[in-house]
RNA sequence: GUGAAUGUAGUUCAGUUGGUUAGAACGCCAGAUUGUGAUUCUGGAGGUCGCGGGUUCGAGCCCCGUCUUUCACCCCA
């Protein structure tokens, strides 16, 4: 018989770990509803043709395509199969893909329906995303995304309310270090322009990317590689290199865009967010406009974002930012505006996990256990488990007759703080033994005694 | 997709130049304790050494393939 296993990059999450994720996932819907987002879902499979081209070439590799029903080589180009062209014949057996982020769906859904939207749309969407990727430590085949984007406007409102929005959902979170980088497509097409790159746009981006991961000489090297000449080096580190506050790197960006529109709207683009964040009464915490801030998904045109959690092997944990034209590849009379963000809840949960900041009382268990010592103390029970629930705390009652150091065991091992304990004497006097766990200490008390008092310590937390 | 490492009990790991019956700790189960968990004591169960082939008198150890996990590149949450 095959061994049992999971498909390679995916997880099962039991109650300890689903109690953790379901923190993350509630602390960041808040922040979204707080700020005005409404919620939508989309199907997990899409129409191919909805998601290829979307990413790039890379992209279209990584995509989960499924196998058409039925006899699907029949209806197959044979002499596709045959030459082995693999993404004709592919075109030809899978109609349909799993998602790959949840930004396409969402520019699909505000395409079919742009007759019942009020703009500017806001929503939030939490849903898993997959990708033939080759797994690694944060890197998984099947994980979720926590997205929420407005399209429909221009305002720069929406990329400060963006940054706004990543402080709440960290600060709910518990998370005290980390970073937002921010930085302007425009800024870094400016760059190029004065470098006389621009048809290299993207090699030199995806360089200065790498900037704080491999340094400043293997950056050199790679653009050299490509064909940058030293002169043109000298220019971009200095940009690169500058020091000093915000408005000091705008004033530097000023002077060196004298002749670069691009460039210029990307730095008043930038001033005009770092403006709107004071009128909010925001500080400057944790924001830190990066030059060398590039990001990969080649449909971002303005504002980008990324955020990192510091001194944690794990990568970004939260992306996101402009694009002007998304939907206009579903049509193009369409071209609103967009702008979001992303947060990937499995990285930020292993980045707690690393820093051990998850709260303690994060379980779902039940708060009382009823145990009971024979079939009088049984029956005393479920009718007390019924009028804990009735009093809204979440209890249960050990459903077999079994010895009492049985039942505790089943406390202890759940974390279940309080055990009532039902034997003849409590069935006879109506007073009800409560244990906390965490003491060891009981109390003979009334139902009403017990069920005030544990409502008065779950008010607490 | 390219290049590399890894896999031994539920978990973390030992296991000598290839040599009889593969070990430990923790965990698990039972009892000490028929109205009490976590602590203590006693006993017990648990392994096709990832899987498949090969070399050898003999393989956990060597070789090939495959899968898993991990790392680098690519890319990204």
């Amino acid at each position: 018989m095959e061994k049992i296993s999971l498909p390679k990059g995916t997880r099962d999450f039991g109650p300890e770990q689903m109690a953790k994720r379901q923190f993350i996932i509630d602390s960041i819907k808040k922040v979204f509803q707080r700020y005005g987002f409404q919620p939508l879902e989309t199907p997990a499979m899409e129409n191919l043709s909805t998601l290829t081209g979307k990413y790039g070439d890379e992209g279209d590799q990584l995509l989960f395509k499924i196998l058409n029903s039925g006899d699907f080589l029949k209806e197959a180009n044979k002499q596709n199969l045959e030459t082995g062209n693999w993404k004709l014949a592919t075109g030809d057996i899978a109609e349909k893909g799993l998602r790959y982020d949840l930004t396409v769906p969402f520019a699909r859904y505000v395409v079919m329906n742009r007759h019942e939207i009020a703009f500017p749309f806001k929503r939030y969407q939490i849903q898993p995303v997959w990708r033939a990727d080759r797994p690694q430590k944060g890197r998984y085949r099947e994980f979720y995304q926590c997205d929420a984007d407005v399209v429909g406007t221009d305002s720069l409102v929406c990329e400060a309310e963006i940054i706004l929005m990543i402080k709440d959902a960290f600060k709910a979170l518990g998370v005290g270090d980390y970073s937002i980088k921010i930085n302007h497509r425009a800024v870094l097409s400016g760059l190029a322009e004065i470098l006389g790159a621009r048809e290299n746009e993207n090699s030199l981006f995806v360089a200065i990317d790498k900037l704080d991961k491999i340094g400043e000489e293997k950056v050199k090297e790679e653009l050299i590689a490509r064909g940058f000449n030293t002169d043109s080096l000298a220019t971009l580190f200095e940009v690169l290199n500058f020091k000093g506050s915000v408005a000091q790197k705008m004033e530097m960006l000023t002077k060196t865009f004298a002749n670069s529109e691009k460039g210029k709207k990307g730095v008043n683009d930038l001033s005009e967010v770092f403006s709107l964040l004071e009128n909010y009464g925001s500080a400057f915490d944790h924001v830190e406009f990066d030059i060398a801030l590039a990001r990969g998904l080649s449909y971002y045109t303005g504002c980008i974002f990324e955020v990192k959690i510091n001194n944690v092997g794990i990568g970004s944990v939260s992306g996101g930012g402009r694009y002007d034209n998304l939907t206009a590849v579903f049509d193009a009379k369409e071209k609103s505006s967009g702008v979001g963000i992303s947060f990937g809840i499995d990285r930020i949960y292993d980045a707690m996990e690393e820093l051990k900041i998850f709260p303690k009382e994060t379980s779902a268990a039940s708060t009382i256990l009823i145990t009971h010592l024979d079939n009088d103390g049984f029956k005393y029970g479920l009718k007390t488990v019924q009028a804990f629930r009735e009093r809204g705390i979440a209890s249960e009652i050990y459903p077999d007759q079994v010895k009492i150091k049985k039942q505790m065991e089943y406390a202890d091992r759940k974390k279940i703080p309080f055990v009532v304990v039902i034997g003849p004497e409590e069935v006879q006097t109506k007073n009800l033994t409560l244990k906390k766990m965490e003491t060891g200490n009981q109390l003979k008390l009334s139902f009403e005694e017990i069920a005030t008092a544990i409502q008065l310590h779950n008010n607490k937390d």
